[in-house]
DNA sequence: TATAAGGTGTTAGTGA
DNA sequence: TCACTAACACCTT
């Protein structure tokens, strides 16, 4: 029946529009076909310009820079806070593409791959500083007409330097551009504008970094301004499409475009609350819209055809400078595209750029929210890994507390009341995870573009080493040094000479102790602050300072055991030492002071608390991205040194520690738990680790209690006022089922209310009684189906699962045979049961069908984890129950 | 175009 | 059948 009507609605809209859109198209056309005749030939969609010539004397934000093919030229993306409006402006400057190679000019000219070349220009002879050795080496530099000519060149030549490197990302270096910043144009450049800091502040920093190298000052200065700049709040406008599926978890193909979309929604920042949708005979209206709160200043407007209102959908897109989408990438913005297209439109007349893998918003930018709340050191640093499933729901659940609509259909048959509802949800979700506490996620971004020294755009869809990377080559840049070959750098280092605990690692890592069981009181624990990146700073390490053999003052690298595994060059700072030194310094001596400060306005507090943030993101990150194969600065000589340092501190201070007569009864890499210490003794240790290493140890965390299971990286922490802390227990983990979770929390409830040792054996009885039950509804069915999930993630494609076949994989087969399309980073519920294959999806399965004992053995070991910490053993557990179900 | 290693637990697959 | 290892997912620093 809903088949039957799909096609006629299918019909319907495409023939309709078809003959619709030639007219109103023609029109359109019509000035612009006359230009087209006088000019040279170009392909049609690259002749309509989306965004006006900045004009000149004003105040633009710049949020990113492109190259444009057609031009030849780079160009930047403008926004203009006052107007609220994107603009563009070209290059002025003649800068062109080039790359660099260590041969005479003479020899490249007898290169005829790359002086025949149709974008060859021509060569000059070019002075760049050797990172190593700060000597100056002659180089000379190739230079072309058009980026791509770049790539076919630069393998004609033994070693090309800089032809990795993005053209526009060449652009920003060359001119010193942060993007992020507010620029005043000025005869067609842009002059930086300064912001306003008191001299108060001044002082600050300067205070902050007196104890410095003179490099470090200097730079400190010249950030401080970008880093206090204010971020510019921009008009913004967040959508969301409804395609029509014709069944259930079939996913659309956006190249395809084959079925209508049903309905748009929008929301602005600017309070503009909107659902466009499309009138359909297939379903019903439902209530009015105006009846429904959910759409309560929601103006919903309805169309015939599907033309119609994608043309009032672009009408409305394009006042807004900024768009955004959550996954528009891969699923709305090509799907509108390629569905217009269909529909009859001209691609002249959508703003957008499609190319394999990559959109492009022509008429501003695109921020898709899903790749940049996908990013990890997003995720994990500046929103502490409060959502651990990446989709809209969960994200916007996590940070604003608010869920998508919950419906029980898929929305091709949902009414139009309900379907408006539905997707405006999403639009406002999208738009607010932008919004909430005043902006943060926005001015993240705006602190990380500046911070990278990339455009908005870029940055959102790439991971923290492209950052850091960007970060990096901007700096050799204005220093004039000349970014290394990463063979280069593996040569000159020797290679890495310990060996990892895990199999398949490239070195080795940090040091846990090893825990004993028990219930611990009055526990403190103390910190090394940023431990990995202090390090880096104080041990001045960088790729090109650890083993560095040209050096003259040479200190030598041991690790816990005295083991001399490098050596690092103190002749002149090291530049990832100065870059980490620099944020730690502005994070722990500035910003996170300012964040707490109670003399300065809330707003103004929150600003700084996203700065700190911002900083922990890069900071965190630079140990393990030099450490990284893939990274193009990659030092495992530079990593294994700070792992070796981060060993030799640790073990040294458990070692004072210990002998000063403190009982060390934990730590992990940077931390140690110790069991009711004296105050002066805490002090005594703090102290000493400040003179022997100048580094800082402080008190992290004061808990009323910790049980320890005796097994790593595992324990319940609870503080004083009852707040508990879990660590790596499985009651924990995102894929345990549900009533495991629930009973646990219960649990919980009996650890928080202990004391004292003396209440150890009486919530150790009652701990036991509670599984007890546990096991007997179990046994007695007493959990719905649901709660007995297992939620695992599918890593990737069901077909890449080829050496073995987890049970997530093979209950997401059987969906897969039963019709339901199952995709990487989908969450597969399934149950245990007594078949051949021992699990079945939720969808599938009955409670009867549940395997009891598999479900026991979880209980068992998930409780386990506490039972140790309490000395019960689970056979005192199961003995008991046994005894009473014989009674039984 | 993708930051590191250390750790726990479950299951599949393999070879004796 | 049993003991072991590899693969996988998830968590901690």
């Amino acid at each position: 029946m809903a088949k039957q009507q799909t096609l006629t609605l299918l019909d319907f809209v495409t023939k309709k529009n078809n003959s619709e859109k030639k007219e109103q198209h023609k029109v359109n056309e019509e000035p612009e076909s006359q230009q087209e005749t006088q000019n040279e030939p170009e392909p049609i969609h690259q002749r309509k310009e989306w965004l006006e010539e900045a004009p000149e004397g004003r105040v633009y934000y710049l949020l990113s820079v492109d190259y444009d093919g057609k031009k030849g030229k780079a160009f930047m993306k403008l926004y203009d806070p006052e107007a609220k409006k994107m603009y563009i402006l070209y290059d002025s400057t003649n800068h062109k593409p080039y790359f660099l190679v260590d041969l005479e000019p003479d020899k490249v000219s007898r290169i005829p791959k790359i002086v025949r070349d149709p974008s060859f220009d021509g060569l000059e002879t070019v002075q760049k500083i050797d990172p190593y050795s700060g000597n100056k080496i002659k180089l000379t530099k190739i230079v072309v007409k058009d980026p791509l000519a770049v790539r076919r060149m630069r393998n004609a030549v033994p070693k090309a330097y800089e032809a990795h490197i993005k053209y526009f990302n060449n652009y920003i270096y060359d001119l010193g551009l942060i993007p992020g910043m507010p620029y005043r144009l000025e005869k067609g450049k842009l002059i930086p504008v300064q912001p306003k800091i008191n001299e108060s502040e001044l002082e600050e920093v300067k205070k902050a970094f007196s104890d410095s190298d003179e490099l470090t000052k200097t730079m400190a200065l010249e950030w401080f301004p970008f880093l206090e700049a204010e971020a510019p709040s921009v008009k913004r406008v967040a959508f969301d499409i409804e395609v029509f599926t014709p069944s259930r978890g079939r996913v659309p193909d956006p190249e395809k475009a084959e079925y209508p979309i049903i309905s748009i929604s929008l929301a602005g920042s600017d309070g503009l609350k909107m659902v466009l949708v499309l009138k359909r005979s297939d379903v019903e209206q439902g209530n009015s819209f105006s009846s429904n709160n959910n759409l309560n200043g929601v103006k919903v407007e309805e169309f015939r055809t599907e033309y119609e209102l994608l043309k009032r959908f672009l009408e409305i897109l394009l006042n807004y400078p900024i768009i955004l989408t959550f996954n528009g990438d891969d699923f709305d913005v090509p799907y509108i595209y390629y569905r217009a297209l269909r529909l009859g439109f001209a691609p002249e007349e959508l703003p957008f750029d499609i190319k394999y893998r990559e959109t492009k918003y022509l008429a501003g930018i695109h921020v898709d929210l899903y790749k940049f709340f996908f990013n990890k050191a997003v995720r994990n640093y500046a929103f502490e890994g409060k959502y651990s499933e990446y989709n809209l729901d969960s994200v916007a659940q996590a940070l604003l507390g608010v869920s998508k609509i919950k419906i029980d259909n898929i929305v091709t048959f949902l009414n139009l009341e309900k379907l408006a509802e539905y997707n405006y949800r999403d639009s406002e979700l999208t738009l607010n995870l932008t919004m909430f506490d005043n902006e943060l996620t926005w001015k993240l971004i705006i602190l990380f573009a500046r911070m990278s020294r990339m455009g908005i755009e870029e940055l959102t869809r790439t991971e923290i080493s492209t950052w850091i990377k960007n970060l990096y080559y901007w700096e050799h840049r204005r220093r004039g040094w000349l970014i290394p070959l990463k063979e280069e750098i593996l040569a000159r280092a020797a290679e890495t000479k310990s060996s990892a605990i895990i199999k398949g690692k490239g070195y080795k890592g940090a040091v846990v102790i090893d825990p004993p069981a028990g219930i611990f009181f009055n526990i403190i624990v103390l910190d090394f602050a940023s431990l990995y990146p202090s390090i880096i700073r104080n041990w001045n390490l960088s790729y090109e300072t650890v083993d560095y053999e040209g050096c003259t003052k040479k200190e030598m690298i041991k690790d816990e055991s005295g083991e001399v595994l490098h050596f690092v060059c103190r002749d002149k700072p090291g530049i990832t030492a100065v870059i980490t030194g620099l944020l730690r310094d502005f994070r722990v001596k500035i910003y996170k002071k300012k964040a707490k400060k109670s003399d300065i306005p809330p707003e103004q507090k929150a600003y700084y608390d996203v700065v700190q943030r911002a900083m922990k993101v890069f900071i965190n990150a630079t140990y393990g991205v030099f450490g990284a194969e893939n990274f193009p600065l990659y030092a495992p000589a530079m990593a294994e040194s700070v792992t070796a340092l981060g060993r030799y501190v640790i073990t040294s201070t458990v070692k004072k520690a210990r002998e000063l007569g403190l009982t060390v009864l934990y730590g992990d890499t940077d931390s140690m738990f110790l069991y009711n210490p004296p105050k002066e003794k805490l002090e005594e240790v703090i102290n000493w680790v400040k003179q022997t290493f100048r580094l800082d140890l402080e008190v992290d965390k004061v808990y009323k209690l910790v049980a320890f299971s005796g097994l790593k990286k595992n324990y319940m922490g609870v503080y004083p006022d009852g707040k508990v802390e879990i660590k790596g227990m499985l009651a924990k983990k995102r894929n345990t089922p549900e009533f495991i979770k629930k009973e646990f929390e219960e649990v919980k409830g009996l650890v928080i209310s202990m004391n004292s040792p003396d209440d150890v054996v009486k919530i150790k009885e009652k701990l036991t009684y509670k599984i007890k039950d546990i096991y007997n509804k179990l046994k007695n069915k007493g959990y719905y189906l649901d709660e007995l999930a297992f939620k695992i993630m599918l890593s990737k494609p069901l077909e890449e699962y080829k050496k073995t076949t987890p049970q997530h994989v093979k209950a997401a087969l059987q969906l897969q045979a039963y019709g339901i399309h199952v995709l990487p980073r989908d969450v597969i519920m399934y149950v245990k049961v007594k078949t051949k294959d021992g699990v079945k999806p939720v969808q599938l399965a009955k409670l009867n069908e549940i395997d009891t004992e598999k479900y026991i053995e979880t209980v068992r070991t998930t409780f386990e984890q506490l039972l140790k910490a309490f000395g019960v053993s689970w056979d005192e557990i199961s003995s008991v129950i046994s005894i009473n179900s014989f009674f039984k």
